[in-house]
DNA sequence: TTAATAGTGTCTGTCAGACACTATGTG
DNA sequence: CACATAGTGTCTGACAGACACTATTAA
């Protein structure tokens, strides 16, 4: 169809998270072009139809070009679409969320993003406040059913450091037993071969990982599921 | 941002369900222009900037011109974006999908849509295919614990055959003491105040129907919820 | 030995499935 | 009455939470 209908404007947008002092934080850019330049917004950007494969694509490469990140875990959101978000007139924002361990923030190091504990943000320009509390919801409750918040782990990490990042998450504790039982169900990680030596005066925690298959299939299977939130 | 990028091609389609003869089933239309110009799709088309309010807007009003219907549940399901989806080149589709009941259809009578079984289609053109699967495989799923079947069910129904319905979508029989508990704790419908009269040889069955509210906040507690097929 | 955290054994209340039973209509 | 479907009572096995117990390290 060559239709006269004018097009509305495609935008990608990313919610970036990380867990840090035991909150979620959400990474802004300082935004440099009108409307809203000089604001801090979510990371986001047009498609480049010449180098995007697809959406996904296309938010991997805002995600490094504006943090610096290379690989964080990464699934389309939802898409905003109407008249009132932006002042150019009707678009459309294709939201993604990305999960990033804190250290991996840190080694990147990127200056060109700010993070804030997205339950003191207030406000953000356009409709990103929407965007970012969808987000924010939609991980919590899939904290509630699945292996997502492992995203959020460095390399390796004992089962006592994944309960309390699951805890942080959903602001409640839990039963060890229980978490330890699930976990084990949800067959997702698997023991590090060499933990760091232990130089505590306790017992020293197995430490584990992401199971190899299990990042790509259960991220797969997640968005087949779609969102239960 | 005034980018010298070309922007993508932007359309919605709707993955419009019922259950017929114990079996889901899917619209397609007939398409009018190239490409795919007589072929039968997904009920699609353009957002009007100018009388759209947003996505969900502009998918009631395509479901309206082109399947003569008012308002079935509908919901977004997931946006398909990529360079290889349509000939035109990169283009999105902010794809819906969207459940109404036989008589509906029934009484609406539009003769532009042809309605097939959703699993013994085996071709569609584009990416219709992957979305009517996506749409299909989301409903499944939030059938096992949503009541999101009830929109399938005509104005007033009885639990014996919201059961069936269940059962059909689900491909598996259900306890009936289960499925009633059930039903009653997610508080969706209340009691129709005359049931229609009985002329079968066996007490009649007690008449539901959707309750007023349940209708509105469940969509919106399922919205916020997100996928989580 | 104490202290601290890791990890396991096991009891128990809850709840979903199984299934038998009662209820209510027609012929 | 028989028969068919609606609707309920109740048992039981599985399982999640509670929680106490053992394990392992350093000081």
């Amino acid at each position: 169809m060559s239709d006269p209908y004018p097009q509305p404007i495609v935008t990608i947008d990313v919610v970036l998270l990380t867990l840090k002092d035991g909150e979620l934080h959400a990474a802004v850019a300082l935004r440099e072009r009108e409307p809203q330049a000089g604001q801090w917004t979510l990371p986001g950007g047009f498609v480049h139809a010449d180098e995007d494969q697809d959406a996904l694509a296309a938010a991997v490469r805002i995600l490094r070009e504006k943090a610096g990140l290379e690989s964080p875990y990464l699934e389309q959101l939802q898409t905003f679409a109407n008249r009132h978000r932006d002042s150019r007139g009707w678009s459309v924002s294709i939201a993604h969320y990305a999960l990033v361990p804190l250290a991996e923030v840190e080694r990147s190091g990127d200056a060109r993003v700010k993070w804030l504990a997205v339950d003191s943000i207030r406000t953000l320009p356009f409709d990103h406040l929407e965007i970012l509390r969808t987000a924010v919801s939609r991980v919590r409750s899939k904290t509630l059913y699945s292996s997502l918040p492992v995203h959020l782990m460095p390399k390796t990490f004992t089962l006592s450091e994944l309960q309390r990042v699951y805890e942080q998450l959903l602001g409640s504790s839990l039963d060890k037993r229980s978490f330890r039982r699930r976990i084990e169900e949800l067959d997702v990680v698997e023991p590090a071969p060499a933990g760091r030596a232990a130089g505590q005066a306790h017992r020293p925690a197995q430490h584990y990982r992401i199971k190899r298959r299990a990042g790509r299939e259960l991220a797969m299977a997640e968005r087949n599921l779609g969102i239960r939130d």
